[in-house]
DNA sequence: TCGTACTTTTCACTGAGTGAAACTGCACTT
DNA sequence: AAGTGCAGTTTCACTCAGTGAAAAGTACGA
């Protein structure tokens, strides 16, 4: 990019990124609640100066990331989703799960959601909801928390000791910090082990409506988990550890056509009988 | 950016481009065959100095547009998957025709799918598939051709006379070019008439195997068509002229959803006896 | 040990990118 | 009809962010 221009930096962070950290911040502005804007609130979102602003969203449009509307405002378009769904990592591991994510919906007609981590939360890859099954709280393509969804807490489980010590010294980004000095942290760190050891997080919740959901790790060729399963039911209708099997069994289907091979031997004698999994009230 | 740097153009065609640009082009390297690159690949495909190419791809991936596996290798990332799940034209259609096309599935439990333009080409977005169904040749966020496709033909006819002209006269972009002075445009322009009067396309396919697809138009607020909705059936199973209703159907009270109001009056009583859609052979 | 191929760092040079200010066009008010 | 305000766009002189060849580092196989 170019110096700073003739005029005094406006912003203390800003003036020293380069263009292309500016162009993606731009991205970056578009959210659920903001998926078409106009120049003015681009610029004043993303402290760039308007000129500035305006020269890299026609950048980024003739190329085809973002489209116009005719009344001005600018929205992501379909190159950069085209593109997108190449993500492994995205469309990729919603492809090979939906096979069987498509079975278990059909077994229980409820709501059966995939996720990965990305940073400090979850993302819904995918989710598969009956019409006349519970309320949802995500929607695709949003961001879930990882310490309270049955997904986010199988994620973290797995997720390497170095990401839980972050989550619980500091806040997760959005949302409130657990409390002043890190609240519940032994708490939490006690239903990741059983999480971990059980191999299935059960998370029940009264907030949009009571529910249970039962969430299991699948793993990637290279034996990490890459993903997390769960199903959702309106509590009380069917026992959790009734579900427990289906989703483990789903979840392990899925981690093999990923090329996981699950390790030999007694694991299996081991993790059965322990079946009272981690849960957790709300 | 910067001066060409000390060196001489290299390619006569990438040195004046600016750095979001190029960065863009490198995200464009990736494809449904290349869905992991690593440095020299890229460098190469994009015509970009390895060094170039690497400072670009270290601010992609540190974003989150890209990620790296083990291997060095680059791949698309779930930021970027995620900010792409907010294209109206991408997720944002797909959310809102999704209960219908699952309606059309469940009754005929045969291919459904759904596209939206994007240049000279058709994007998939969406597919509903029985794995019962017959082969497909088409990927979620893939690119079909328009001409010989059925939601290619309706996104077409519906597409205005620049874009007719454009893809008669010139290649369509990837794929054969028609024929050496533009073969069968009058047949085409022909079976485009009739998509649009009729608003249907079928589209008969021996190819991979036999099949008739039945396309119709989804309609946005300002009375545009912004997506094309199909059904893919095996020859011969169901008559096509009994798909030709409930594809309508679903494709308009899909459009109203989006918020179109169909234009009132006796468009129904012209349409519906002038049954013979469009047709092509393969 | 050497060879090859890929990745990363370095560095002197320079034009691509910068942003304040001016201008245009539109909507709404006086 | 003239005035006000704001979003979008263009201009332009300045300069530092970006450049790419070359060198150094790394990994793997013969």
């Amino acid at each position: 990019m170019a110096g700073a221009g003739r005029g005094a930096p406006k912003d203390p962070d800003l003036p020293g990124q380069p263009v292309l950290v500016r162009a993606l911040t731009l991205l970056g502005q578009f959210s659920e609640q903001r998926r078409a804007l106009n120049l003015s609130e681009m610029s004043r979102l993303s402290g760039l100066a308007p000129a500035t602003a305006l020269r890299l969203l026609r950048h980024l449009t003739e190329w085809g990331a973002l489209e116009r509307l005719e009344d001005g405002r600018y929205v992501v378009g379909v190159r950069l989703w085209e593109i997108a769904s190449l993500s492994p990592r995205g469309h990729g591991v919603r492809e090979i799960a939906l096979p069987y994510l498509e079975d278990l919906y059909e077994v229980t007609r409820h709501h059966v959601l995939l996720s990965v981590r990305e940073g400090r939360e979850a993302v819904l890859i995918d989710r598969l909801s009956s019409r006349t099954a519970t309320e949802v709280a995500y929607r695709v393509g949003g961001r879930m928390p990882l310490r309270t969804t049955a997904v986010g807490q199988v994620l973290l489980a797995y997720g390497g000791a170095e990401l839980q010590d972050e989550l619980l010294a500091g806040g997760d980004g959005p949302g409130p910090a657990p409390g002043p000095g890190g609240a519940d942290s032994a708490g939490l760190r006690a239903v990741l082990a059983d999480v971990k050891q059980a191999g299935v997080a059960v998370v029940r919740r009264t907030h949009p409506s009571r529910t249970v959901s039962v969430a299991a790790p699948i793993h990637g060729a290279g034996g990490g988990v890459v993903a997390a399963l769960s199903i959702v039911v309106p509590d009380e209708e069917v026992p959790a550890h009734e579900l427990v099997p289906l989703v483990r069994a789903a979840a392990r289907a899925i981690s093999r056509n990923l090329g996981h091979r699950a390790k030999a031997s007694g694991a299996w004698r081991h993790v059965q009988p322990q079946d009272s999994s981690a849960s957790q009230g709300d």
